[in-house]
DNA sequence: GTCTATAACGAGATAGAC
DNA sequence: GTCTATCTCGTTATAGAC
């Protein structure tokens, strides 16, 4: 029984381990807050080894985005996969930014917008890609959503998409800085009474009244 | 007749210059994103008198905070001293940061707000004080329009005013990714038939209507 | 108030041994 | 695949002349 025929090994790779350590530093301090000495400290290996993985920061930067992309976009068809309704997916979705939030880090690419004139075109392109994906994902939902009677907003749905992703993104940003995660809940919690007004909470408010 | 005593003349003190420089890259590139050697090329001096003027970047970083803290918290007075009805207030409030992108830049302090984590404790506790005036002026704006009758949202107005900021700040960050300033006008847009579905753009609505 | 010169360090990156 | 050693450059910051 060779290695490859039985379930994946649990050890990571240097190369994973490498865009761990990687991403979360430009999660938490951005993309230039951080340096391939952080990285290599902390996985006790030189900066020559990580050079030998990831050539130039750059390309690093670039591998990042794409992993994160990559699970990004498994966490939103893992959503629609479930089947709920729209409101439902939609307050799924407001949770994937909060667990992030919780978990100490900012969204990857709302970090990058930041610093985006400083980065190489590669990162750039990339960025622009996850916004992209994020968008067609959430309009999508949004449209069959008030189609199916489920949610409620004026206008295109991709311009409410749009809304909805800057306050999402923004939310992080000053939560992070007051030291306040509770500031996006409150944020998060007023766009899902905003845009689903009939489902989940509105019964807690039913049942009050 | 002293200098002192005739309007204050347009040519500006090299430490105002710099201050001048510095915003504007700290707006475009980050804090983390330009060097003394940025400013020093640009003004035509060397490096060694920007630290004259200010000893070290944290200070510098201080002094633009500061100083755009203080600007702002004017054009917020200057706002509330129209007497003008709270939704056209808050139009113009919105405009205040639409200038902002439309010149190039992001918002100061939301930029600070990504590189918060590796920026020294002065200058967090800065970016601190310029989102906690903004939200006390706006929280009360939103509080005396709902009461006029003139602005209509649900739930506490300290809370509406810290999702609108929020919006407010992603999207600039999001417009300026896509290269699409946009997208920050039709989120803006958005934000004020929200909250002030009555006034302005209404009217165009019922004589399209 | 601005300069030259330089210190002291950290960055990204490469060559070549093992 | 990881190492040692090194390069080159950019960074913040300081000393001291003018």
């Amino acid at each position: 029984m060779s290695a490859r025929s039985v379930a994946p090994k649990p050890e990571l790779t240097t190369r994973d381990q490498v865009l761990d350590v990687a991403e979360r530093l430009a999660q938490t301090r951005g993309f230039n807050g951080f340096s391939y000495a952080d990285i290599a400290a902390e996985l006790g290996i030189t900066k020559a080894s990580l050079h030998y993985h990831y050539p130039t920061k750059s390309a690093l930067g670039c591998a990042i985005i794409e992993r994160y992309g990559r699970r990004f976009g498994a966490a939103l068809a893992q959503i629609s996969a479930t089947g709920l309704p729209a409101s439902r997916q939609l307050d799924s979705y407001v949770q994937l930014y909060a667990g992030v939030l919780r978990s100490g880090r900012l969204c990857l690419c709302g970090m990058l917008a930041a610093e985006y004139s400083t980065l190489a075109e590669p990162m750039q392109r990339a960025i622009r890609g996850f916004f992209e994906v994020n968008e067609t994902w959430l309009t999508r939902l949004l449209e069959s959503g008030r189609q199916a009677g489920d949610l409620t907003f004026e206008g295109p749905a991709d311009e409410a998409a749009n809304a909805l992703t800057c306050t999402l993104e923004g939310a992080m940003l000053l939560a992070r800085s007051y030291g306040d995660p509770a500031r996006f809940d409150t944020a998060a919690a007023r766009l899902l009474r905003e845009y689903a007004p009939a489902s989940g909470r509105s019964a807690a408010r039913s049942r009050r009244g």
